[in-house]
DNA sequence: CTGAAAGCGCTTACAG
DNA sequence: CTGAAAGCGCTTACAG
């Protein structure tokens, strides 16, 4: 068996008051008096008592676990969210259940899981909720922010970057500096990210005039990004730029050129999205679109807690606008 | 409020039998009837019912919960180690609360608030245990496994790359290329893995003739390893080859070379330690001493199960040999 | 200011 | 094969 678990009937005991006084010493209950208070504190931490967490949810019906589902840690964006979501929910007194999943068909395995453990709320990062767990979610009640992803129908909560605008801004950015043959390195077609970021350049490319644009997939990875530029650079007619869905591709994208003996920018332009640490490397010095990350979480935290606090709000969401950031990729103005 | 819970007892009514025979037909109890059983299942399917697993934890004084506590999430290496353990704790069939750390102190904070959920096991991801939570832990019986790190006093299991032998590799690599002016570029001062990767070094240098091995400090990032390089290139007497504590200094330093202008194998080798996948990028092409991941967290989880089930076991260490990958970074054999 | 008691939602001997 | 009952370790009305 394992140590001895210390409760709050022994350190009753050994204090000679109840155990409903113990308890009250630790939550702060203000009705206890000064001298009662420390005693039992006293008694408690010379036993090494703290206070059962399963217990005390069990009977409050509240656990402070938030659960964060995720996937795609091989995208350096990742990690620094779930770090930033797990420091800035424990700061405000919350745990974190963690899971990670690998496609979006394990989300729906996973999320009976989460639930078991009665989270107060969840956060959906990069997958997507199907709706058949959308609905059971909305049953039971627990609030969902759906982070970088948005599902409308769901009732889930959504906090994205401005994918859609992004993409223009880029579009007139390259445009700005001349370039007419383009190409869009794309992300997974599932995504909301991949398909806005696309439509928002593609669409900003039309109204200025220019309807053609060559894509290759870039699966969103640096190999996937390497292997596309590829194809692009040595095809008959070469892109002079190149929008990639985000920036790991890019860098990917770069590292072909680099390759090929293609000069960047003065042969090639490219453009990424997200601002990972890699791309203000000295190797890099990607310009790109960057995901205003710290906002983007506060945002999906903000919007869970309202909602752990006040079930009957519905989900919203939220759509945060990105910045460029221009670094040495693309060529300066005119040509 | 929240959304209606469904509870046991409620399955029982509607499938007019007994609470205990609803806990039975979820937890796979042999002795009920088939037909018991599917009339249970069926029900609970319509109603929503899945067991809570708080109230489970409460009684049988299981949570099926391992804490994780890791830090550094800025180094690659760990995200896909954080990602490895919840995938295969996972499919184990154990949950993982995880907490983030800034700095070690902070682990003994968090310490607490671990324990307050009654985790079934620990893992520490490049952080330490102090003497003092190493004893509250060893008191409560809860198993704890270091990654990465090892404080052998604790009673604490560790596993670890064998950063000793690590070192060695690299210095014979080194000096097999026919390098004499070395220089060291160091991790953070408080770390086994930073002390052991340069103890082996320059153990392995003084038994094959070399005393002297510059050493910067390079703090374990990208921007301590650019700097680091920096002051040794362009000091009087710049080294030959630099080993670095771990990868993504190295790849720092592999660009501070590209900026100055030296050309790497050919004026300058470098070597890293992890193999992180940018290592394998073409534009680096880093020659490092790979850790065994999948097996230091094989390993890891092993002990800890190992522990959980019989909690008499005594911590053990663990070193698991590394492996040297040779990419483009050091120039050939002889000079 | 403090205590006795009920109850959160389960599991599991103990009976039959 | 199934049920009644105790109990995990807390919180929190309800009394006094």
């Amino acid at each position: 068996m394992r140590g001895k678990r210390v409760t709050s009937l022994e350190v009753a005991l050994k204090a000679g008051v109840s155990q409903s006084t113990v308890s009250r010493a630790f939550s702060g209950d203000e009705r206890l008096s000064q001298s009662t208070r420390e005693r039992v504190l006293e008694v408690a931490r010379k036993l090494g008592y703290r206070p059962n967490a399963i217990a005390r949810s069990l009977i409050t019906q509240r656990t402070q676990i938030i659960g964060i589902v995720a996937s795609y840690m091989t995208n350096p964006f990742f990690p620094l969210v779930l770090q930033a979501f797990t420091q800035t929910l424990h700061e405000l007194g919350w745990r974190v259940l963690l899971f990670t999943a690998g496609t979006n068909e394990d989300v729906d395995d996973l999320l009976p899981e989460v639930l078991a453990y009665q989270v107060d709320g969840l956060i959906i990062v990069t997958a997507t909720l199907s709706s058949r767990m959308a609905k059971e979610v909305r049953r039971r009640g627990i609030p969902v922010v759906l982070f970088n992803r948005y599902v409308p129908e769901s009732g889930a909560s959504a906090v994205s970057c401005d994918n859609l605008n992004g993409g223009r801004m880029v579009a007139d950015l390259l445009l700005d500096a001349g370039h007419t043959r383009l190409a869009y390195i794309a992300g997974r077609e599932d995504t909301s990210t991949n398909q806005d970021r696309r439509r928002g350049f593609l669409e900003r490319l039309a109204e200025r005039g220019i309807e053609h644009c060559q894509q290759e997939h870039g699966h969103f990875t640096y190999e996937g990004g390497f292997a596309a530029a590829m194809r692009l650079l040595e095809s008959h007619n070469p892109p002079e730029a190149l929008f990639c869905a985000n920036d790991i591709a890019a860098l990917g994208a770069l590292d072909a050129a680099r390759k090929l003996g293609v000069r960047v920018p003065q042969d090639l332009s490219v453009v990424g999205f997200d601002d990972i640490p890699m791309a203000a490397w000295s190797a890099y010095n990607l310009t790109t679109l960057r995901q205003p990350r710290e906002q983007m979480i506060a945002a999906s935290v903000r919007l869970l807690m309202e909602r752990i606090e006040n079930p009957g709000l519905p989900g919203v969401l939220e759509f945060i606008p990105g910045t460029l950031i221009e670094r040495q990729t693309v060529r300066a103005h005119g040509r």
